[in-house]
RNA sequence: GGUGGGAUAGCGAAGUGGCCCAACGCGCCUGCCUUGAGAGCAGGUGUCCUCACGGACCCCUGGGUUCAAAUCCCAGUCCCACCGCCA
């Protein structure tokens, strides 16, 4: 959320924001004359009560000097007074309430560096990594999810019997792998110096608002016990759609102390996104499912650290990559594609060379995003009252937040199944996961359960 | 789930209708004093409106009673203790 005054004082820059991010439904200039209208009946408010105050003291001393008559004159002063006031106040609260929903619903303003574009077409590629030598050849490669149904790891219809679509089972070494792959992330972060911490996984209504997915992006999370579309209060739960949501609520509505900062945690934690309206060829199998499980990154920090703060988060997101041998690249995100609560966001996208996309390398195969890494400045801090006490002044100030996935499993996932597949159609464990997997060094599948198998010729 | 106790400023803690524009202590900031530090003394230390002067608000949250509420009433949230149930 942006402070009431910097919208007051930079109209422009909140216009020029509001439409860079491509947001819709906000009106900068409706904002502006409910602010007014606010601070007019306050300041009218304040008046009316001011004079109230005084007349209801008067009427204590003329009680204790025994002016019965004059006192009775006040009383009814007191209650005209009274009405009134009630009738200002009641339009101010009106008002004011309506200006923080309008508040809620304005964008972050991009830091100066991000580059203005449209969308994805226009994020800038900073650098890639791990193209020198490739062990594959996209052409020779099986889809993730064909190989994973081959080597029955992966079983996406079993899932959609149970749960629904979107879900999924991940089976034998498939799962081991997985296990093995967010073990690995944690044990990397915690050398990076992060503290881990296990989450709930349902949070209330006032976390989802502190992060910034309500109150805008509420049809994207699963509610818990009740209907999408009801009414929701602070108190009502959600499935985290990401463990950013519970770790960064996890101080709010705290000082914290200059000497704690940064304050660096991360968490593993499954994650639940509805995802409407996403389906398609190009989220086929484990790329965009409604559960998955992620290792997250969050920061609080100095505001005057968080931009070099930012970049060594990415370094330490990025790590995890670079250990496993897989090839990606860093975009720095344009104003259209960043997202409703960033002031600047980059995003790692891992390669898989499974599916040949339009928009992938040269070389084929196809680009995943895997991990975004923002700062968010003081945007979140103020939604949910994060606040740090700077030395040498007295009052407290907004701290900054920063995140990055530290990344997504499943699209690592199938990352490796791609990339580190054979001409056998096996797949080989990257060497910095084997120790994770008992010396494991090959993924060779398991024998498909039920008829089903025999229909498809794969049992006899 | 039950019973009882609690929630007051950055922290600790008093305050049971008008003398509370909330005592006191600690921390922090500014000034005085000092060669410097400390001690001491004075002022300050939350939010909002106002160019300013100044004013309004803030005692967990939301309602209510009253001319007047930290204080009385109702509902709720969270914490603590004990009891019950439970992996």
């Amino acid at each position: 959320m942006l402070r009431r005054q910097f919208v007051r004082e930079n109209p422009e820059t909140v216009r020029d924001a509001v439409e860079r991010k491509g947001v819709t439904g906000v009106d900068v200039d409706e904002i502006l004359e409910i602010d007014e209208e606010w601070r007019e009946l306050k300041s009218r408010g304040d008046g009316l009560r001011h004079e109230r105050n005084e007349v209801s003291s008067d009427i204590g001393e003329l009680k204790q000097a025994g002016k019965e008559e004059e006192a009775q004159a006040a009383i009814e002063r007191s209650q005209e007074l009274k009405a009134e006031l009630q009738r200002v106040e009641e339009r101010a609260d009106e008002l004011e309430d309506e200006l923080e929903q309008r508040l809620l619903e304005v964008p972050n303003v991009p830091h100066e560096s991000v580059p203005t574009g449209e969308d994805e077409s226009d994020n800038v590629e900073r650098y890639r990594e791990g193209f020198d030598d490739l062990r594959v050849d996209p052409a020779d490669v099986t889809p993730h999810y064909d190989i994973g149904e081959e080597l029955d790891i992966l079983d996406f219809e079993r899932g959609a019997k149970v749960s629904g679509g979107g879900f999924q089972f991940v089976k034998g070494d498939g799962a081991k792998l997985e296990r093995a792959l967010i073990q690995f992330f944690l044990d990397v972060h915690e050398k990076q110096d992060y503290v881990e911490v296990a989450p709930p996984i349902p949070v209330n209504s006032a976390s989802m608002r502190g992060t910034g997915q309500l109150p805008k992006f509420a049809a994207d999370a699963y509610r818990v016990s009740a209907r999408q579309a009801d009414d929701y209060d602070d108190d009502d739960l959600w499935l985290l759609p990401t463990a950013e949501v519970p770790v960064t609520n996890m101080y709010r509505d705290e000082i914290l102390l200059d000497d704690d900062l940064p304050v660096k945690h991360q968490a593993f934690s499954p994650n639940f996104r509805r995802e409407a309206g996403e389906h398609g060829t190009e989220t086929r199998g484990y790329v965009r499912v409604h559960q998955f499980n992620k290792v997250e990154l969050v920061n609080f920090v100095r505001p005057e650290n968080s931009y070099d703060r930012l970049e060594a988060l990415l370094g330490e997101a990025e790590e995890v990559l670079g250990r496993l041998g897989l090839p990606y690249r860093v975009l720095d995100m344009c104003t259209g594609d960043m997202g409703f609560t960033q002031a600047k966001k980059y995003d790692i996208e891992v390669w898989a060379p499974g599916d040949d996309m339009d928009d992938g390398p040269d070389v084929g195969g196809r680009w995943l995003e895997v991990s975004s890494v923002s700062n968010f400045e003081d945007f979140q801090a103020r939604r949910a009252g994060l606040r740090y006490r700077p030395e040498r002044h007295e009052s407290a100030e907004y701290l900054h937040t920063l995140n990055g996935s530290g990344v997504a499993v499943p699209r690592v996932m199938v990352a490796i199944m791609e990339y580190y597949q054979n001409d056998d159609g096996t797949v080989t464990v990257p060497e910095a996961l084997q120790s994770y997997m008992d010396g494991q060094e090959v993924i060779e599948g398991h024998e498909p359960i039920g008829e089903s198998a025999v229909g498809a010729g794969d049992k006899e």
